[in-house]
This record gives C-alpha cells, structure tokens and sequence, in this order.
RNA sequence: GGGGUGGUAGUUCAGUUUGGUUAGAAUACCUGCCUGUCACGCAGGGGGUCGCGGGUUCGAGUCCCGUCCAUCCCGCCA
C-alpha cells in the first residue's frame, strides 16, 4: 500500500497516528538542525519534519530532495509547535520515520507555485507540470463539476445521452471541415463533425423524446482567445417542442448551474429580438450587465451641413453618464480606439453637457446649442453626460459603436465579470447575403426552420424571413444557439434551393435527412451550448484555453506533441496519398 | 490573408527612445552557515549565439531590411 492518507486531510484528529503519504516535493526548508519538506499532491500540502539531533542520516538525505521529486514517506503525526494557520493541515506535521524516493525529478523550467514564473508558451510546452499548480488543477475541477452538474439537471429531466459518430460526412455549408483519409476506400474522405447536428435529429425522427451529449466538435478555423479547433459543445435536442418550450427547459439549466456553481439565483432571462439587439446594442450578442442604449439620431443630426451627418446611411449614439468631463487626452484615446484599423471608423463626436449647464461639442461649427440639447433630450443626457456619436454605413457604424460600448462599459467599471447578465436573443433572420459569392447563405444551419408566418417571403424577399433561432448571450458572450428545425421534406427542399443548391446536390448531400423525414418525422428543436466558454464564464476569464487540459495554441499546434507532423511515407501510399518528403 | 504587441541568464523582465568599457535585477539553480521554518534567513558562486539572417557603422541588444516564433484582434467561425 502506497499511502494511508492523502496530503490535504491529516489534522489535529490525528495526532499520534502512524501515516503513510505519497507526493511531489513542493519545497524544502533547510534550517540546519532541522528541515522541513511541503509534500503536496491534489489535495494539499503536509509539512514534514527532519531533526538532525533524533536521524541524522535521514535528514541528511531529505535535504536532498529535490523539488517535484515524488516520494513516499511513512511517519507520525504530530502537533506543529509553530502553527501554520493559512492551511488545513498547518497544525500538523509528520515526524517521518522512512523515506522512499519513488522517482527523481529534474529541476522543472518553471516554478510550480499558484503565481509561476513561467509564461504562456513555456507552460503548455510543459503543461503537465502547468496543471500541477492550483489555479490550473482548480480550473479542470470547475469544469468537472459543471458538466457533472450538467449531466445530473439534463438526467433528471428525463435527457438521454446518446453517443454520435466522429467519422462523419464533409458538407459544403458551415465552417471548414478537418478531412481524414479512409484507407479502405483510397480517394475517399471522412470529416470530423463541425456538430452532431443531423445525428441528434435523425434521433428524434428516431424516437428518443429528449436527447443530449457532451461533445466534441470540431471546425478547422483560425484560433481565438474564446475558439479552438476541437472544442466541446453540450448538444441537446427535444422532440414535440415550441420555440418556448427549449428557451424554458434551458433557462431551467442555466439557472441549476448558477445555483450549484457558483451559489448565484437567477431570477430572469431577458428576451430580445435580433432587430433589436442590433438596433439598441449592434450586435447580436450584446452585454446587458450595463445600459448605455444606442440612440438613432438621423432624424435631428441631418440637414446641418454636416457633410460626414449628411452622407450617412446611420448617425446613431450612446450617451455616457457623467462622462462631461473627460478630457481632451481621454475623448483622443477614444476617437483613436475607433480608428483601429479592427474597427476602421473615420472618427467619433462627441457631445459634452456640462455641470455648469453649458454645452459643448466637436461639432459646434454646424450645431448651435439648441440643436445640441435636441440630441441630448433624445438621450435623457443629465449635466455631466457625455454623448457620444458615429456615422456611416449602418452596419459599419453599429459595429464600431458597439465596440465602443463596449469600451465605455470597461472604463466605467460596469463589466464586473462576478455580475452575470443572460439574455436570449431570437427571431434572428433565417438568411444572410453573401457580396462575395452572391448567394445566401443560413444564418444559422439549413436545418433552422423559417416563422410560419414569414414562410411566404421565401421566394420574394428571402432577407427578410425570421428564424425559429436563438442564442444565450451571457455578458456578451454567445454562450449556445439553437433552433426549432425543419421536420417537413418540402420545406427542407426549398431552403436547400433558397441556398442555390440544386435538387440533384441537395438529394446527394443531404438526401439521407431529407429521406429520414418522410417516415414520420416529428417536430423537434434543440440547442448547444459551449461547455468551454461556460467554464471561462463561471471562472471570470476570457480565455478557454485555460478550462482545455492540453488545448492547441495560436497557429493550431500542440505544442507539447509538437503536432500535426509530418507521417511516413509507408502510411501516405498505404491512404493512397501523394508523398512530399520533408 | 491583414493589423497591433512581444522575443535579452533556467524563468520573468529592465536596458533599445539618444549606437560606445566587462549586458543588469528578481527568482530559480549550486556551495557554505543556521534547531521551528512555512515566500525561512545570511554569505558566496555558476549561468547570455540579446529569436534567426543580412545590411549601415570605427563600433549594433540598441538603427535599417528580411524572416521565424508567440500572443491579441480583423477577415473567417452555417
């Protein structure tokens, strides 16, 4: 037997027990007449103690241990003279007896303490010594818990976990698929799913009433802090189910975690509308933990000759509170933050209402104070607000507001990432135009089925036709999506065609759905939510490499594999593929 | 594909603006001393292809060009 106990539970209950304890060698602290070694596995840290007067030899040879080796020592526990009250087990430590060095370690290229000196790129280089460290381990026991928690509200709400191939079919729409050869049949590819998404329908066609899994998917697309290339999704699908149906059982969901994570009542979930969103927001996943509402101003900023006004498609505001006495430095910071070229405006105005009731603005050439408190009504300003404004094409100029928001959010301190804000966006528009390709594509999936009543703008203005989808936005993070799908053959053939594929591509890429739902195919939805994004939620950071134990770095690679490599040449002509040699 | 930031001891960084003696600090590591430490302390020591390649110069960590890597963002992500 190893060990009798582990490193976090031995207290002053214990005293005078005869112990076994297994671990790495946090530190050791050599006093001279004595040392002192933290040995510290997953659950903690226990001191043990070495006293030249009672075991020379053995002190001798715990001072050494180096650090991370792993070693078993067996002992007694006994009560601290000097207490240590910033752990649990501060008021013990072994008086050991024997020591057994189970496996020696080199000098690790990083400290293995809560606060490293190592960086990024060295820690995933090493990232099983970077989970070693307790912010790490804590992040994976966060994630265990929340899918555990997950598992346990979807099982008990009658939820069936039911497995989906990885070995899939590449289809054109959506994102870039991973391929991986078949050798059995050469020149033939499968691709790794992007989602379970016809595999959970075929299942309600199936029968199974209410489905989930927690997946893993896949998209071969460029990286973000928030988008890795395989990443996990709890996908869930329910049969016999309205739009309010899935938004109410996953509100039940969403509030479960709050409750058993992080001990926080939900009380509501908003519901706005994508045209909504856009209009007060400009965006679809907007951050509601704060106000600071888009206010249009075509109708009182046009006709001043204002030329930049004048030619816009949109002159449209948010109003910052107190923010009147931002200084000419701070309004530069600002109009330098929309100039990005990320966001590429041409400029900001702004508009000052000061304490002392006078108004000042970037535009007083063309507005006379009258005009500027017209504009300022329109946003309820109070002295000592600021407004600020952006023009241009509409969609430009929602996005650089947005963003700019955003950023008044963060200098304000409104984006407490300990408040939590969710939020269903929906009737999101079925169809989206593409300049490029001069073609829709769907906004969502071309499974999302269309609003009954918007069914017969299809063929007349198919940019206009609403969506049975939505999406949980959680301080402006797209946390899930989903959507009530098409069930009926016809209809899924004549999105197909809205999406300019032709009868013969559609049967041949899809035919096998579009099969399945002429033998009694009931009316289902469902909806995924990004279990990596909700761990970096409920942890208040913005990155889930942290909640991935071994996730891909910028360019895609593994930098602990040091992988994808090169393979052999056997294999590539055995997958009857062309060799490049290296 | 595009933009920003960064690359200097094992590690994290300073030094680069304004080129100039032997490139520093902290920490880690090694040695010695120390009997109640727990970020132990004290004294000493070793450790550098300044990412790589080219150029300018009497002289380059520092200036110029190229390139690679990392990271954040835009495009992309149904």
């Amino acid at each position: 037997m190893y060990r009798t106990n582990t490193c976090g539970e031995l207290t002053i209950a214990n005293i005078g027990q005869h112990v076994k304890l297994c671990g790495w060698v946090q530190r050791s602290r050599d006093l001279g007449g004595m040392t002192f070694v933290d040995l510290r596995d997953q659950y903690g840290i226990t001191q043990l103690s070495f006293n030249m007067e009672t075991n020379a030899e053995l002190c001798e040879k715990a001072r050494k241990l180096g650090r991370e080796y792993v070693i078993q020592i067996e002992g007694e526990v006994i009560e601290r003279s000097n207490k240590n009250t910033k752990i649990p087990t501060g008021e013990i430590e072994i008086k050991v007896e024997t020591i057994n060095i189970l496996n020696a370690a080199k000098t690790p290229p990083f400290t293995i303490e809560d606060q490293s000196d190592g960086g990024d790129e060295l820690r995933m280089q090493y990232r099983y010594l970077d989970l070693r460290r307790n912010p790490v381990k804590n992040n994976f026991l966060l994630r265990h818990y929340l899918s555990t928690e997950v598992r346990n509200y979807l099982n008990g709400e009658g939820f069936v976990d039911v497995e989906t191939p990885c070995l899939v079919k590449s289809t054109p729409e959506g994102a870039r698929d991973f391929v991986v050869p078949s050798r059995v049949n050469p020149g033939e590819w499968f691709a790794l799913p992007q989602s379970p998404q016809v595999f959970k329908q075929l299942l309600m066609v199936a029968g199974f009433d209410k489905y989930y899994q927690i997946v893993r998917c896949f998209r071969d697309e460029d990286l973000r802090a928030d988008r890795q290339p395989e990443f996990t999704q709890i996908d869930c699908e329910m049969s016999f189910v309205e739009q309010d149906d899935v938004l109410n059982a996953f509100e039940g969901l969403m509030k479960h975690l709050f409750k058993k994570v992080k001990n926080i009542d939900i009380k509501s979930v908003e519901r706005m509308t994508y045209a909504d969103a856009m209009k007060y927001y400009g965006c679809d996943k907007p951050d509601i933990r704060f106000e600071m509402k888009f206010v249009e101003l075509n109708d009182v900023a046009k006709d001043r000759n204002f030329g930049v006004f004048d030619d816009a498609e949109l002159v449209v505001g948010i109003c910052a509170k107190g923010c009147a006495e931002y200084t000419r430095k701070q309004l530069d910071e600002l109009t330098d933050f929309v100039k990005r070229p990320q966001i590429g405006a041409s400029g900001l105005v702004y508009v000052k209402y000061n304490a002392d009731s006078t108004v000042k603005s970037s535009v007083d050439k063309f507005f006379d104070e009258d005009a500027l408190k017209k504009i300022g009504k329109k946003f309820g300003a109070e002295k000592g607000d600021l407004i600020l404004i952006m023009a241009g094409k509409e969609e430009k100029a929602q996005k650089a507001l947005c963003e700019l928001r955003l950023e008044m959010g963060n200098r304000l301190n409104l984006r407490n990432s300990n408040d939590y804000a969710l939020l269903w966006v929906v009737d999101f528009p079925l169809l989206e135009w593409d300049e490029d390709t001069q073609r829709f594509y769907a906004k969502h999936h071309p499974f999302t089925s269309p609003k009954p009543e918007d069914i017969n703008l299809m063929e007349t203005n198919p940019g206009a036709v609403r969506a049975n989808a939505y999406d949980l936005v959680i301080n402006g993070v797209e946390v899930g999506g989903g959507s009530i799908r098409i069930y009926d053959r016809n209809l899924q053939k004549q999105m197909f065609r809205t999406l300019g594929f032709t009868d013969e591509d559609a049967q041949h890429q899809f035919g096998f759905l579009m099969d399945a739902f002429e033998y009694g195919a009931p009316p289902h939805g469902g909806i995924a939510f990004g279990l990596d994004r909700l761990c970096s939620l409920f942890g208040g950071v913005e990155t889930i490499r942290d909640f991935i134990a071994f996730p891909k770095n910028n360019s895609a690679r593994d930098v602990m594999l040091d992988a994808p490599s090169g393979i052999s040449e056997a294999q590539m002509k055995e997958l009857g593929l062309m060799y490049k040699g290296s």
